[in-house]
DNA sequence: GGTTGCGCACTTGTATACAGGTAGAGGTGG
DNA sequence: CCACCTCTACCTGTATACAAGTGCGCAACC
């Protein structure tokens, strides 16, 4: 950790409590996509002021998990399907860059670090949570390889929608066997020390976890004939 | 313009206003990097009470134009050159991102505004003024035809950083041949319908015009002799 | 003279008070 | 019965008031 300088205090005042505990009741849905939120309520349930909560408002809003009303004040940013694909495009762009840093920095002990949590990934691929645990360790040690501090900011404002829609498609199907595969191929492109390869890997990675959150968020249609 | 829910209001409050000006002036440098900010003093230099000045904190550290002080309060972001390259990075993959999806949307009608915007740059090739201009429109253009809110918002956030470089290599030096050049072929990837090639072109693109940043923000080491 | 301790001024964070405006409900007239 | 108008209650945006914590400077003491 070299150049830190966003993201750099974890000071807790009331207003940071708040937007965690907002932040975090809007991404698994106990705050319902488009519900409108007052002030005055939710200052008196949260046993604080307006003055945080609006604070508070205000940093949701810039990261867009709500949204402004035309008349003012907000509502919590609607979820819709379609742009779904959006959010991920920009998490596989994002991830991608990631690992090519992580790529470009990783010493030998981070590789070996990777290959392990690749394998333990490989023994536990039979148990969905902890297939889902493991590879999000995973992602975070890369991100953690890579340093590079923009592309974390942005990547946890998309990860936050991004776990919004998770929440939504309520059991996502892992496809477990394919997913340790592309973990594995990941971390090979990192071992080998090949930037341009390890970007594309983990890219085609969050893709293919797009098509199957895409499938898990349209079980409308038609239910096939088992 | 179908799926717009994030920036869809244009309403001017005075938080609003501030939130204008500050960024504006941390983006210019008027604001010096590394310069406290405390709330009376923006407040009785803009008029307002601390109230708006402190919503419009909220969303500059957001955006990680100001970072908070381990004590509280905000101090405008630090300019670190060494960042510049994670910046235009990012910035890289995300109007990568939009030339895809530009290609992926346009009708043959935008095909030909693209393309006279690459011919009018042409002909003001010598006037860097003018080709920054023009230039700054063909991205716009770009991204319009994208239609990815997603991706404009973060790149929104991404420009303001990426300007602020910009404001400190006081005369960006551009390549307008090579510029005028790397436009034509985004254009001409679009208008073949090639996503992939837009993508990589664009991505292409913006890349070189970080190693010409990153050439102007590190005039130090050794002036080479003529 | 250096160092240490006290005190002050300032700043943030929070709470409350006030004004403007909007939406919605209810009543009245056609 | 429907439409329109009015009135009310609420909510936002802004300003101000208050309490706590911090850092800095000054002065006294070693």
């Amino acid at each position: 950790m070299t150049t830190t300088h966003l993201a750099s205090t974890p000071r807790q005042s009331g207003a940071r409590a708040v937007y965690e505990l907002l932040r975090e009741r809007i991404i698994t849905g106990t705050l319902a996509p488009g519900e409108r939120l007052t002030e005055p309520v939710l200052a008196a349930t949260l046993g604080v002021s307006r003055t945080p909560v609006r604070e508070a408002l205000r940093l949701l809003q810039a990261e867009a998990l709500v949204v402004e009303l035309p008349t003012g004040g907000v509502r919590v940013a609607p979820l819709d399907v379609a742009d779904a694909r959006r959010v991920y495009d920009v998490r596989a762009r994002l991830e991608g860059l990631l690992a090519r840093d992580a790529c470009e920095r990783a010493a030998r002990a981070d590789v070996a670090r990777l290959a392990r949590l690749v394998d333990l990934m490989d023994v536990v691929r039979d148990h969905d949570e902890e297939v889902l645990r493991v590879g999000g360790q995973f992602h975070r040690e890369i991100e953690a390889l890579a340093d590079n501090a923009w592309c974390s900011a942005l990547l946890r404002q998309i990860r936050g929608h991004v776990d919004r829609y998770r929440a939504l498609a309520a059991r996502e199907r892992v496809g477990t066997t394919d997913h340790v595969d592309e973990h594995r191929a990941v971390a090979d492109a990192i071992a080998a020390g090949d930037p341009d390869e390890a970007e594309r890997v983990m890219r085609a990675h969050i893709d293919r976890s797009a098509a199957l959150a895409e499938r898990a968020l349209t079980p409308p249609p038609a239910p096939p004939p088992t």
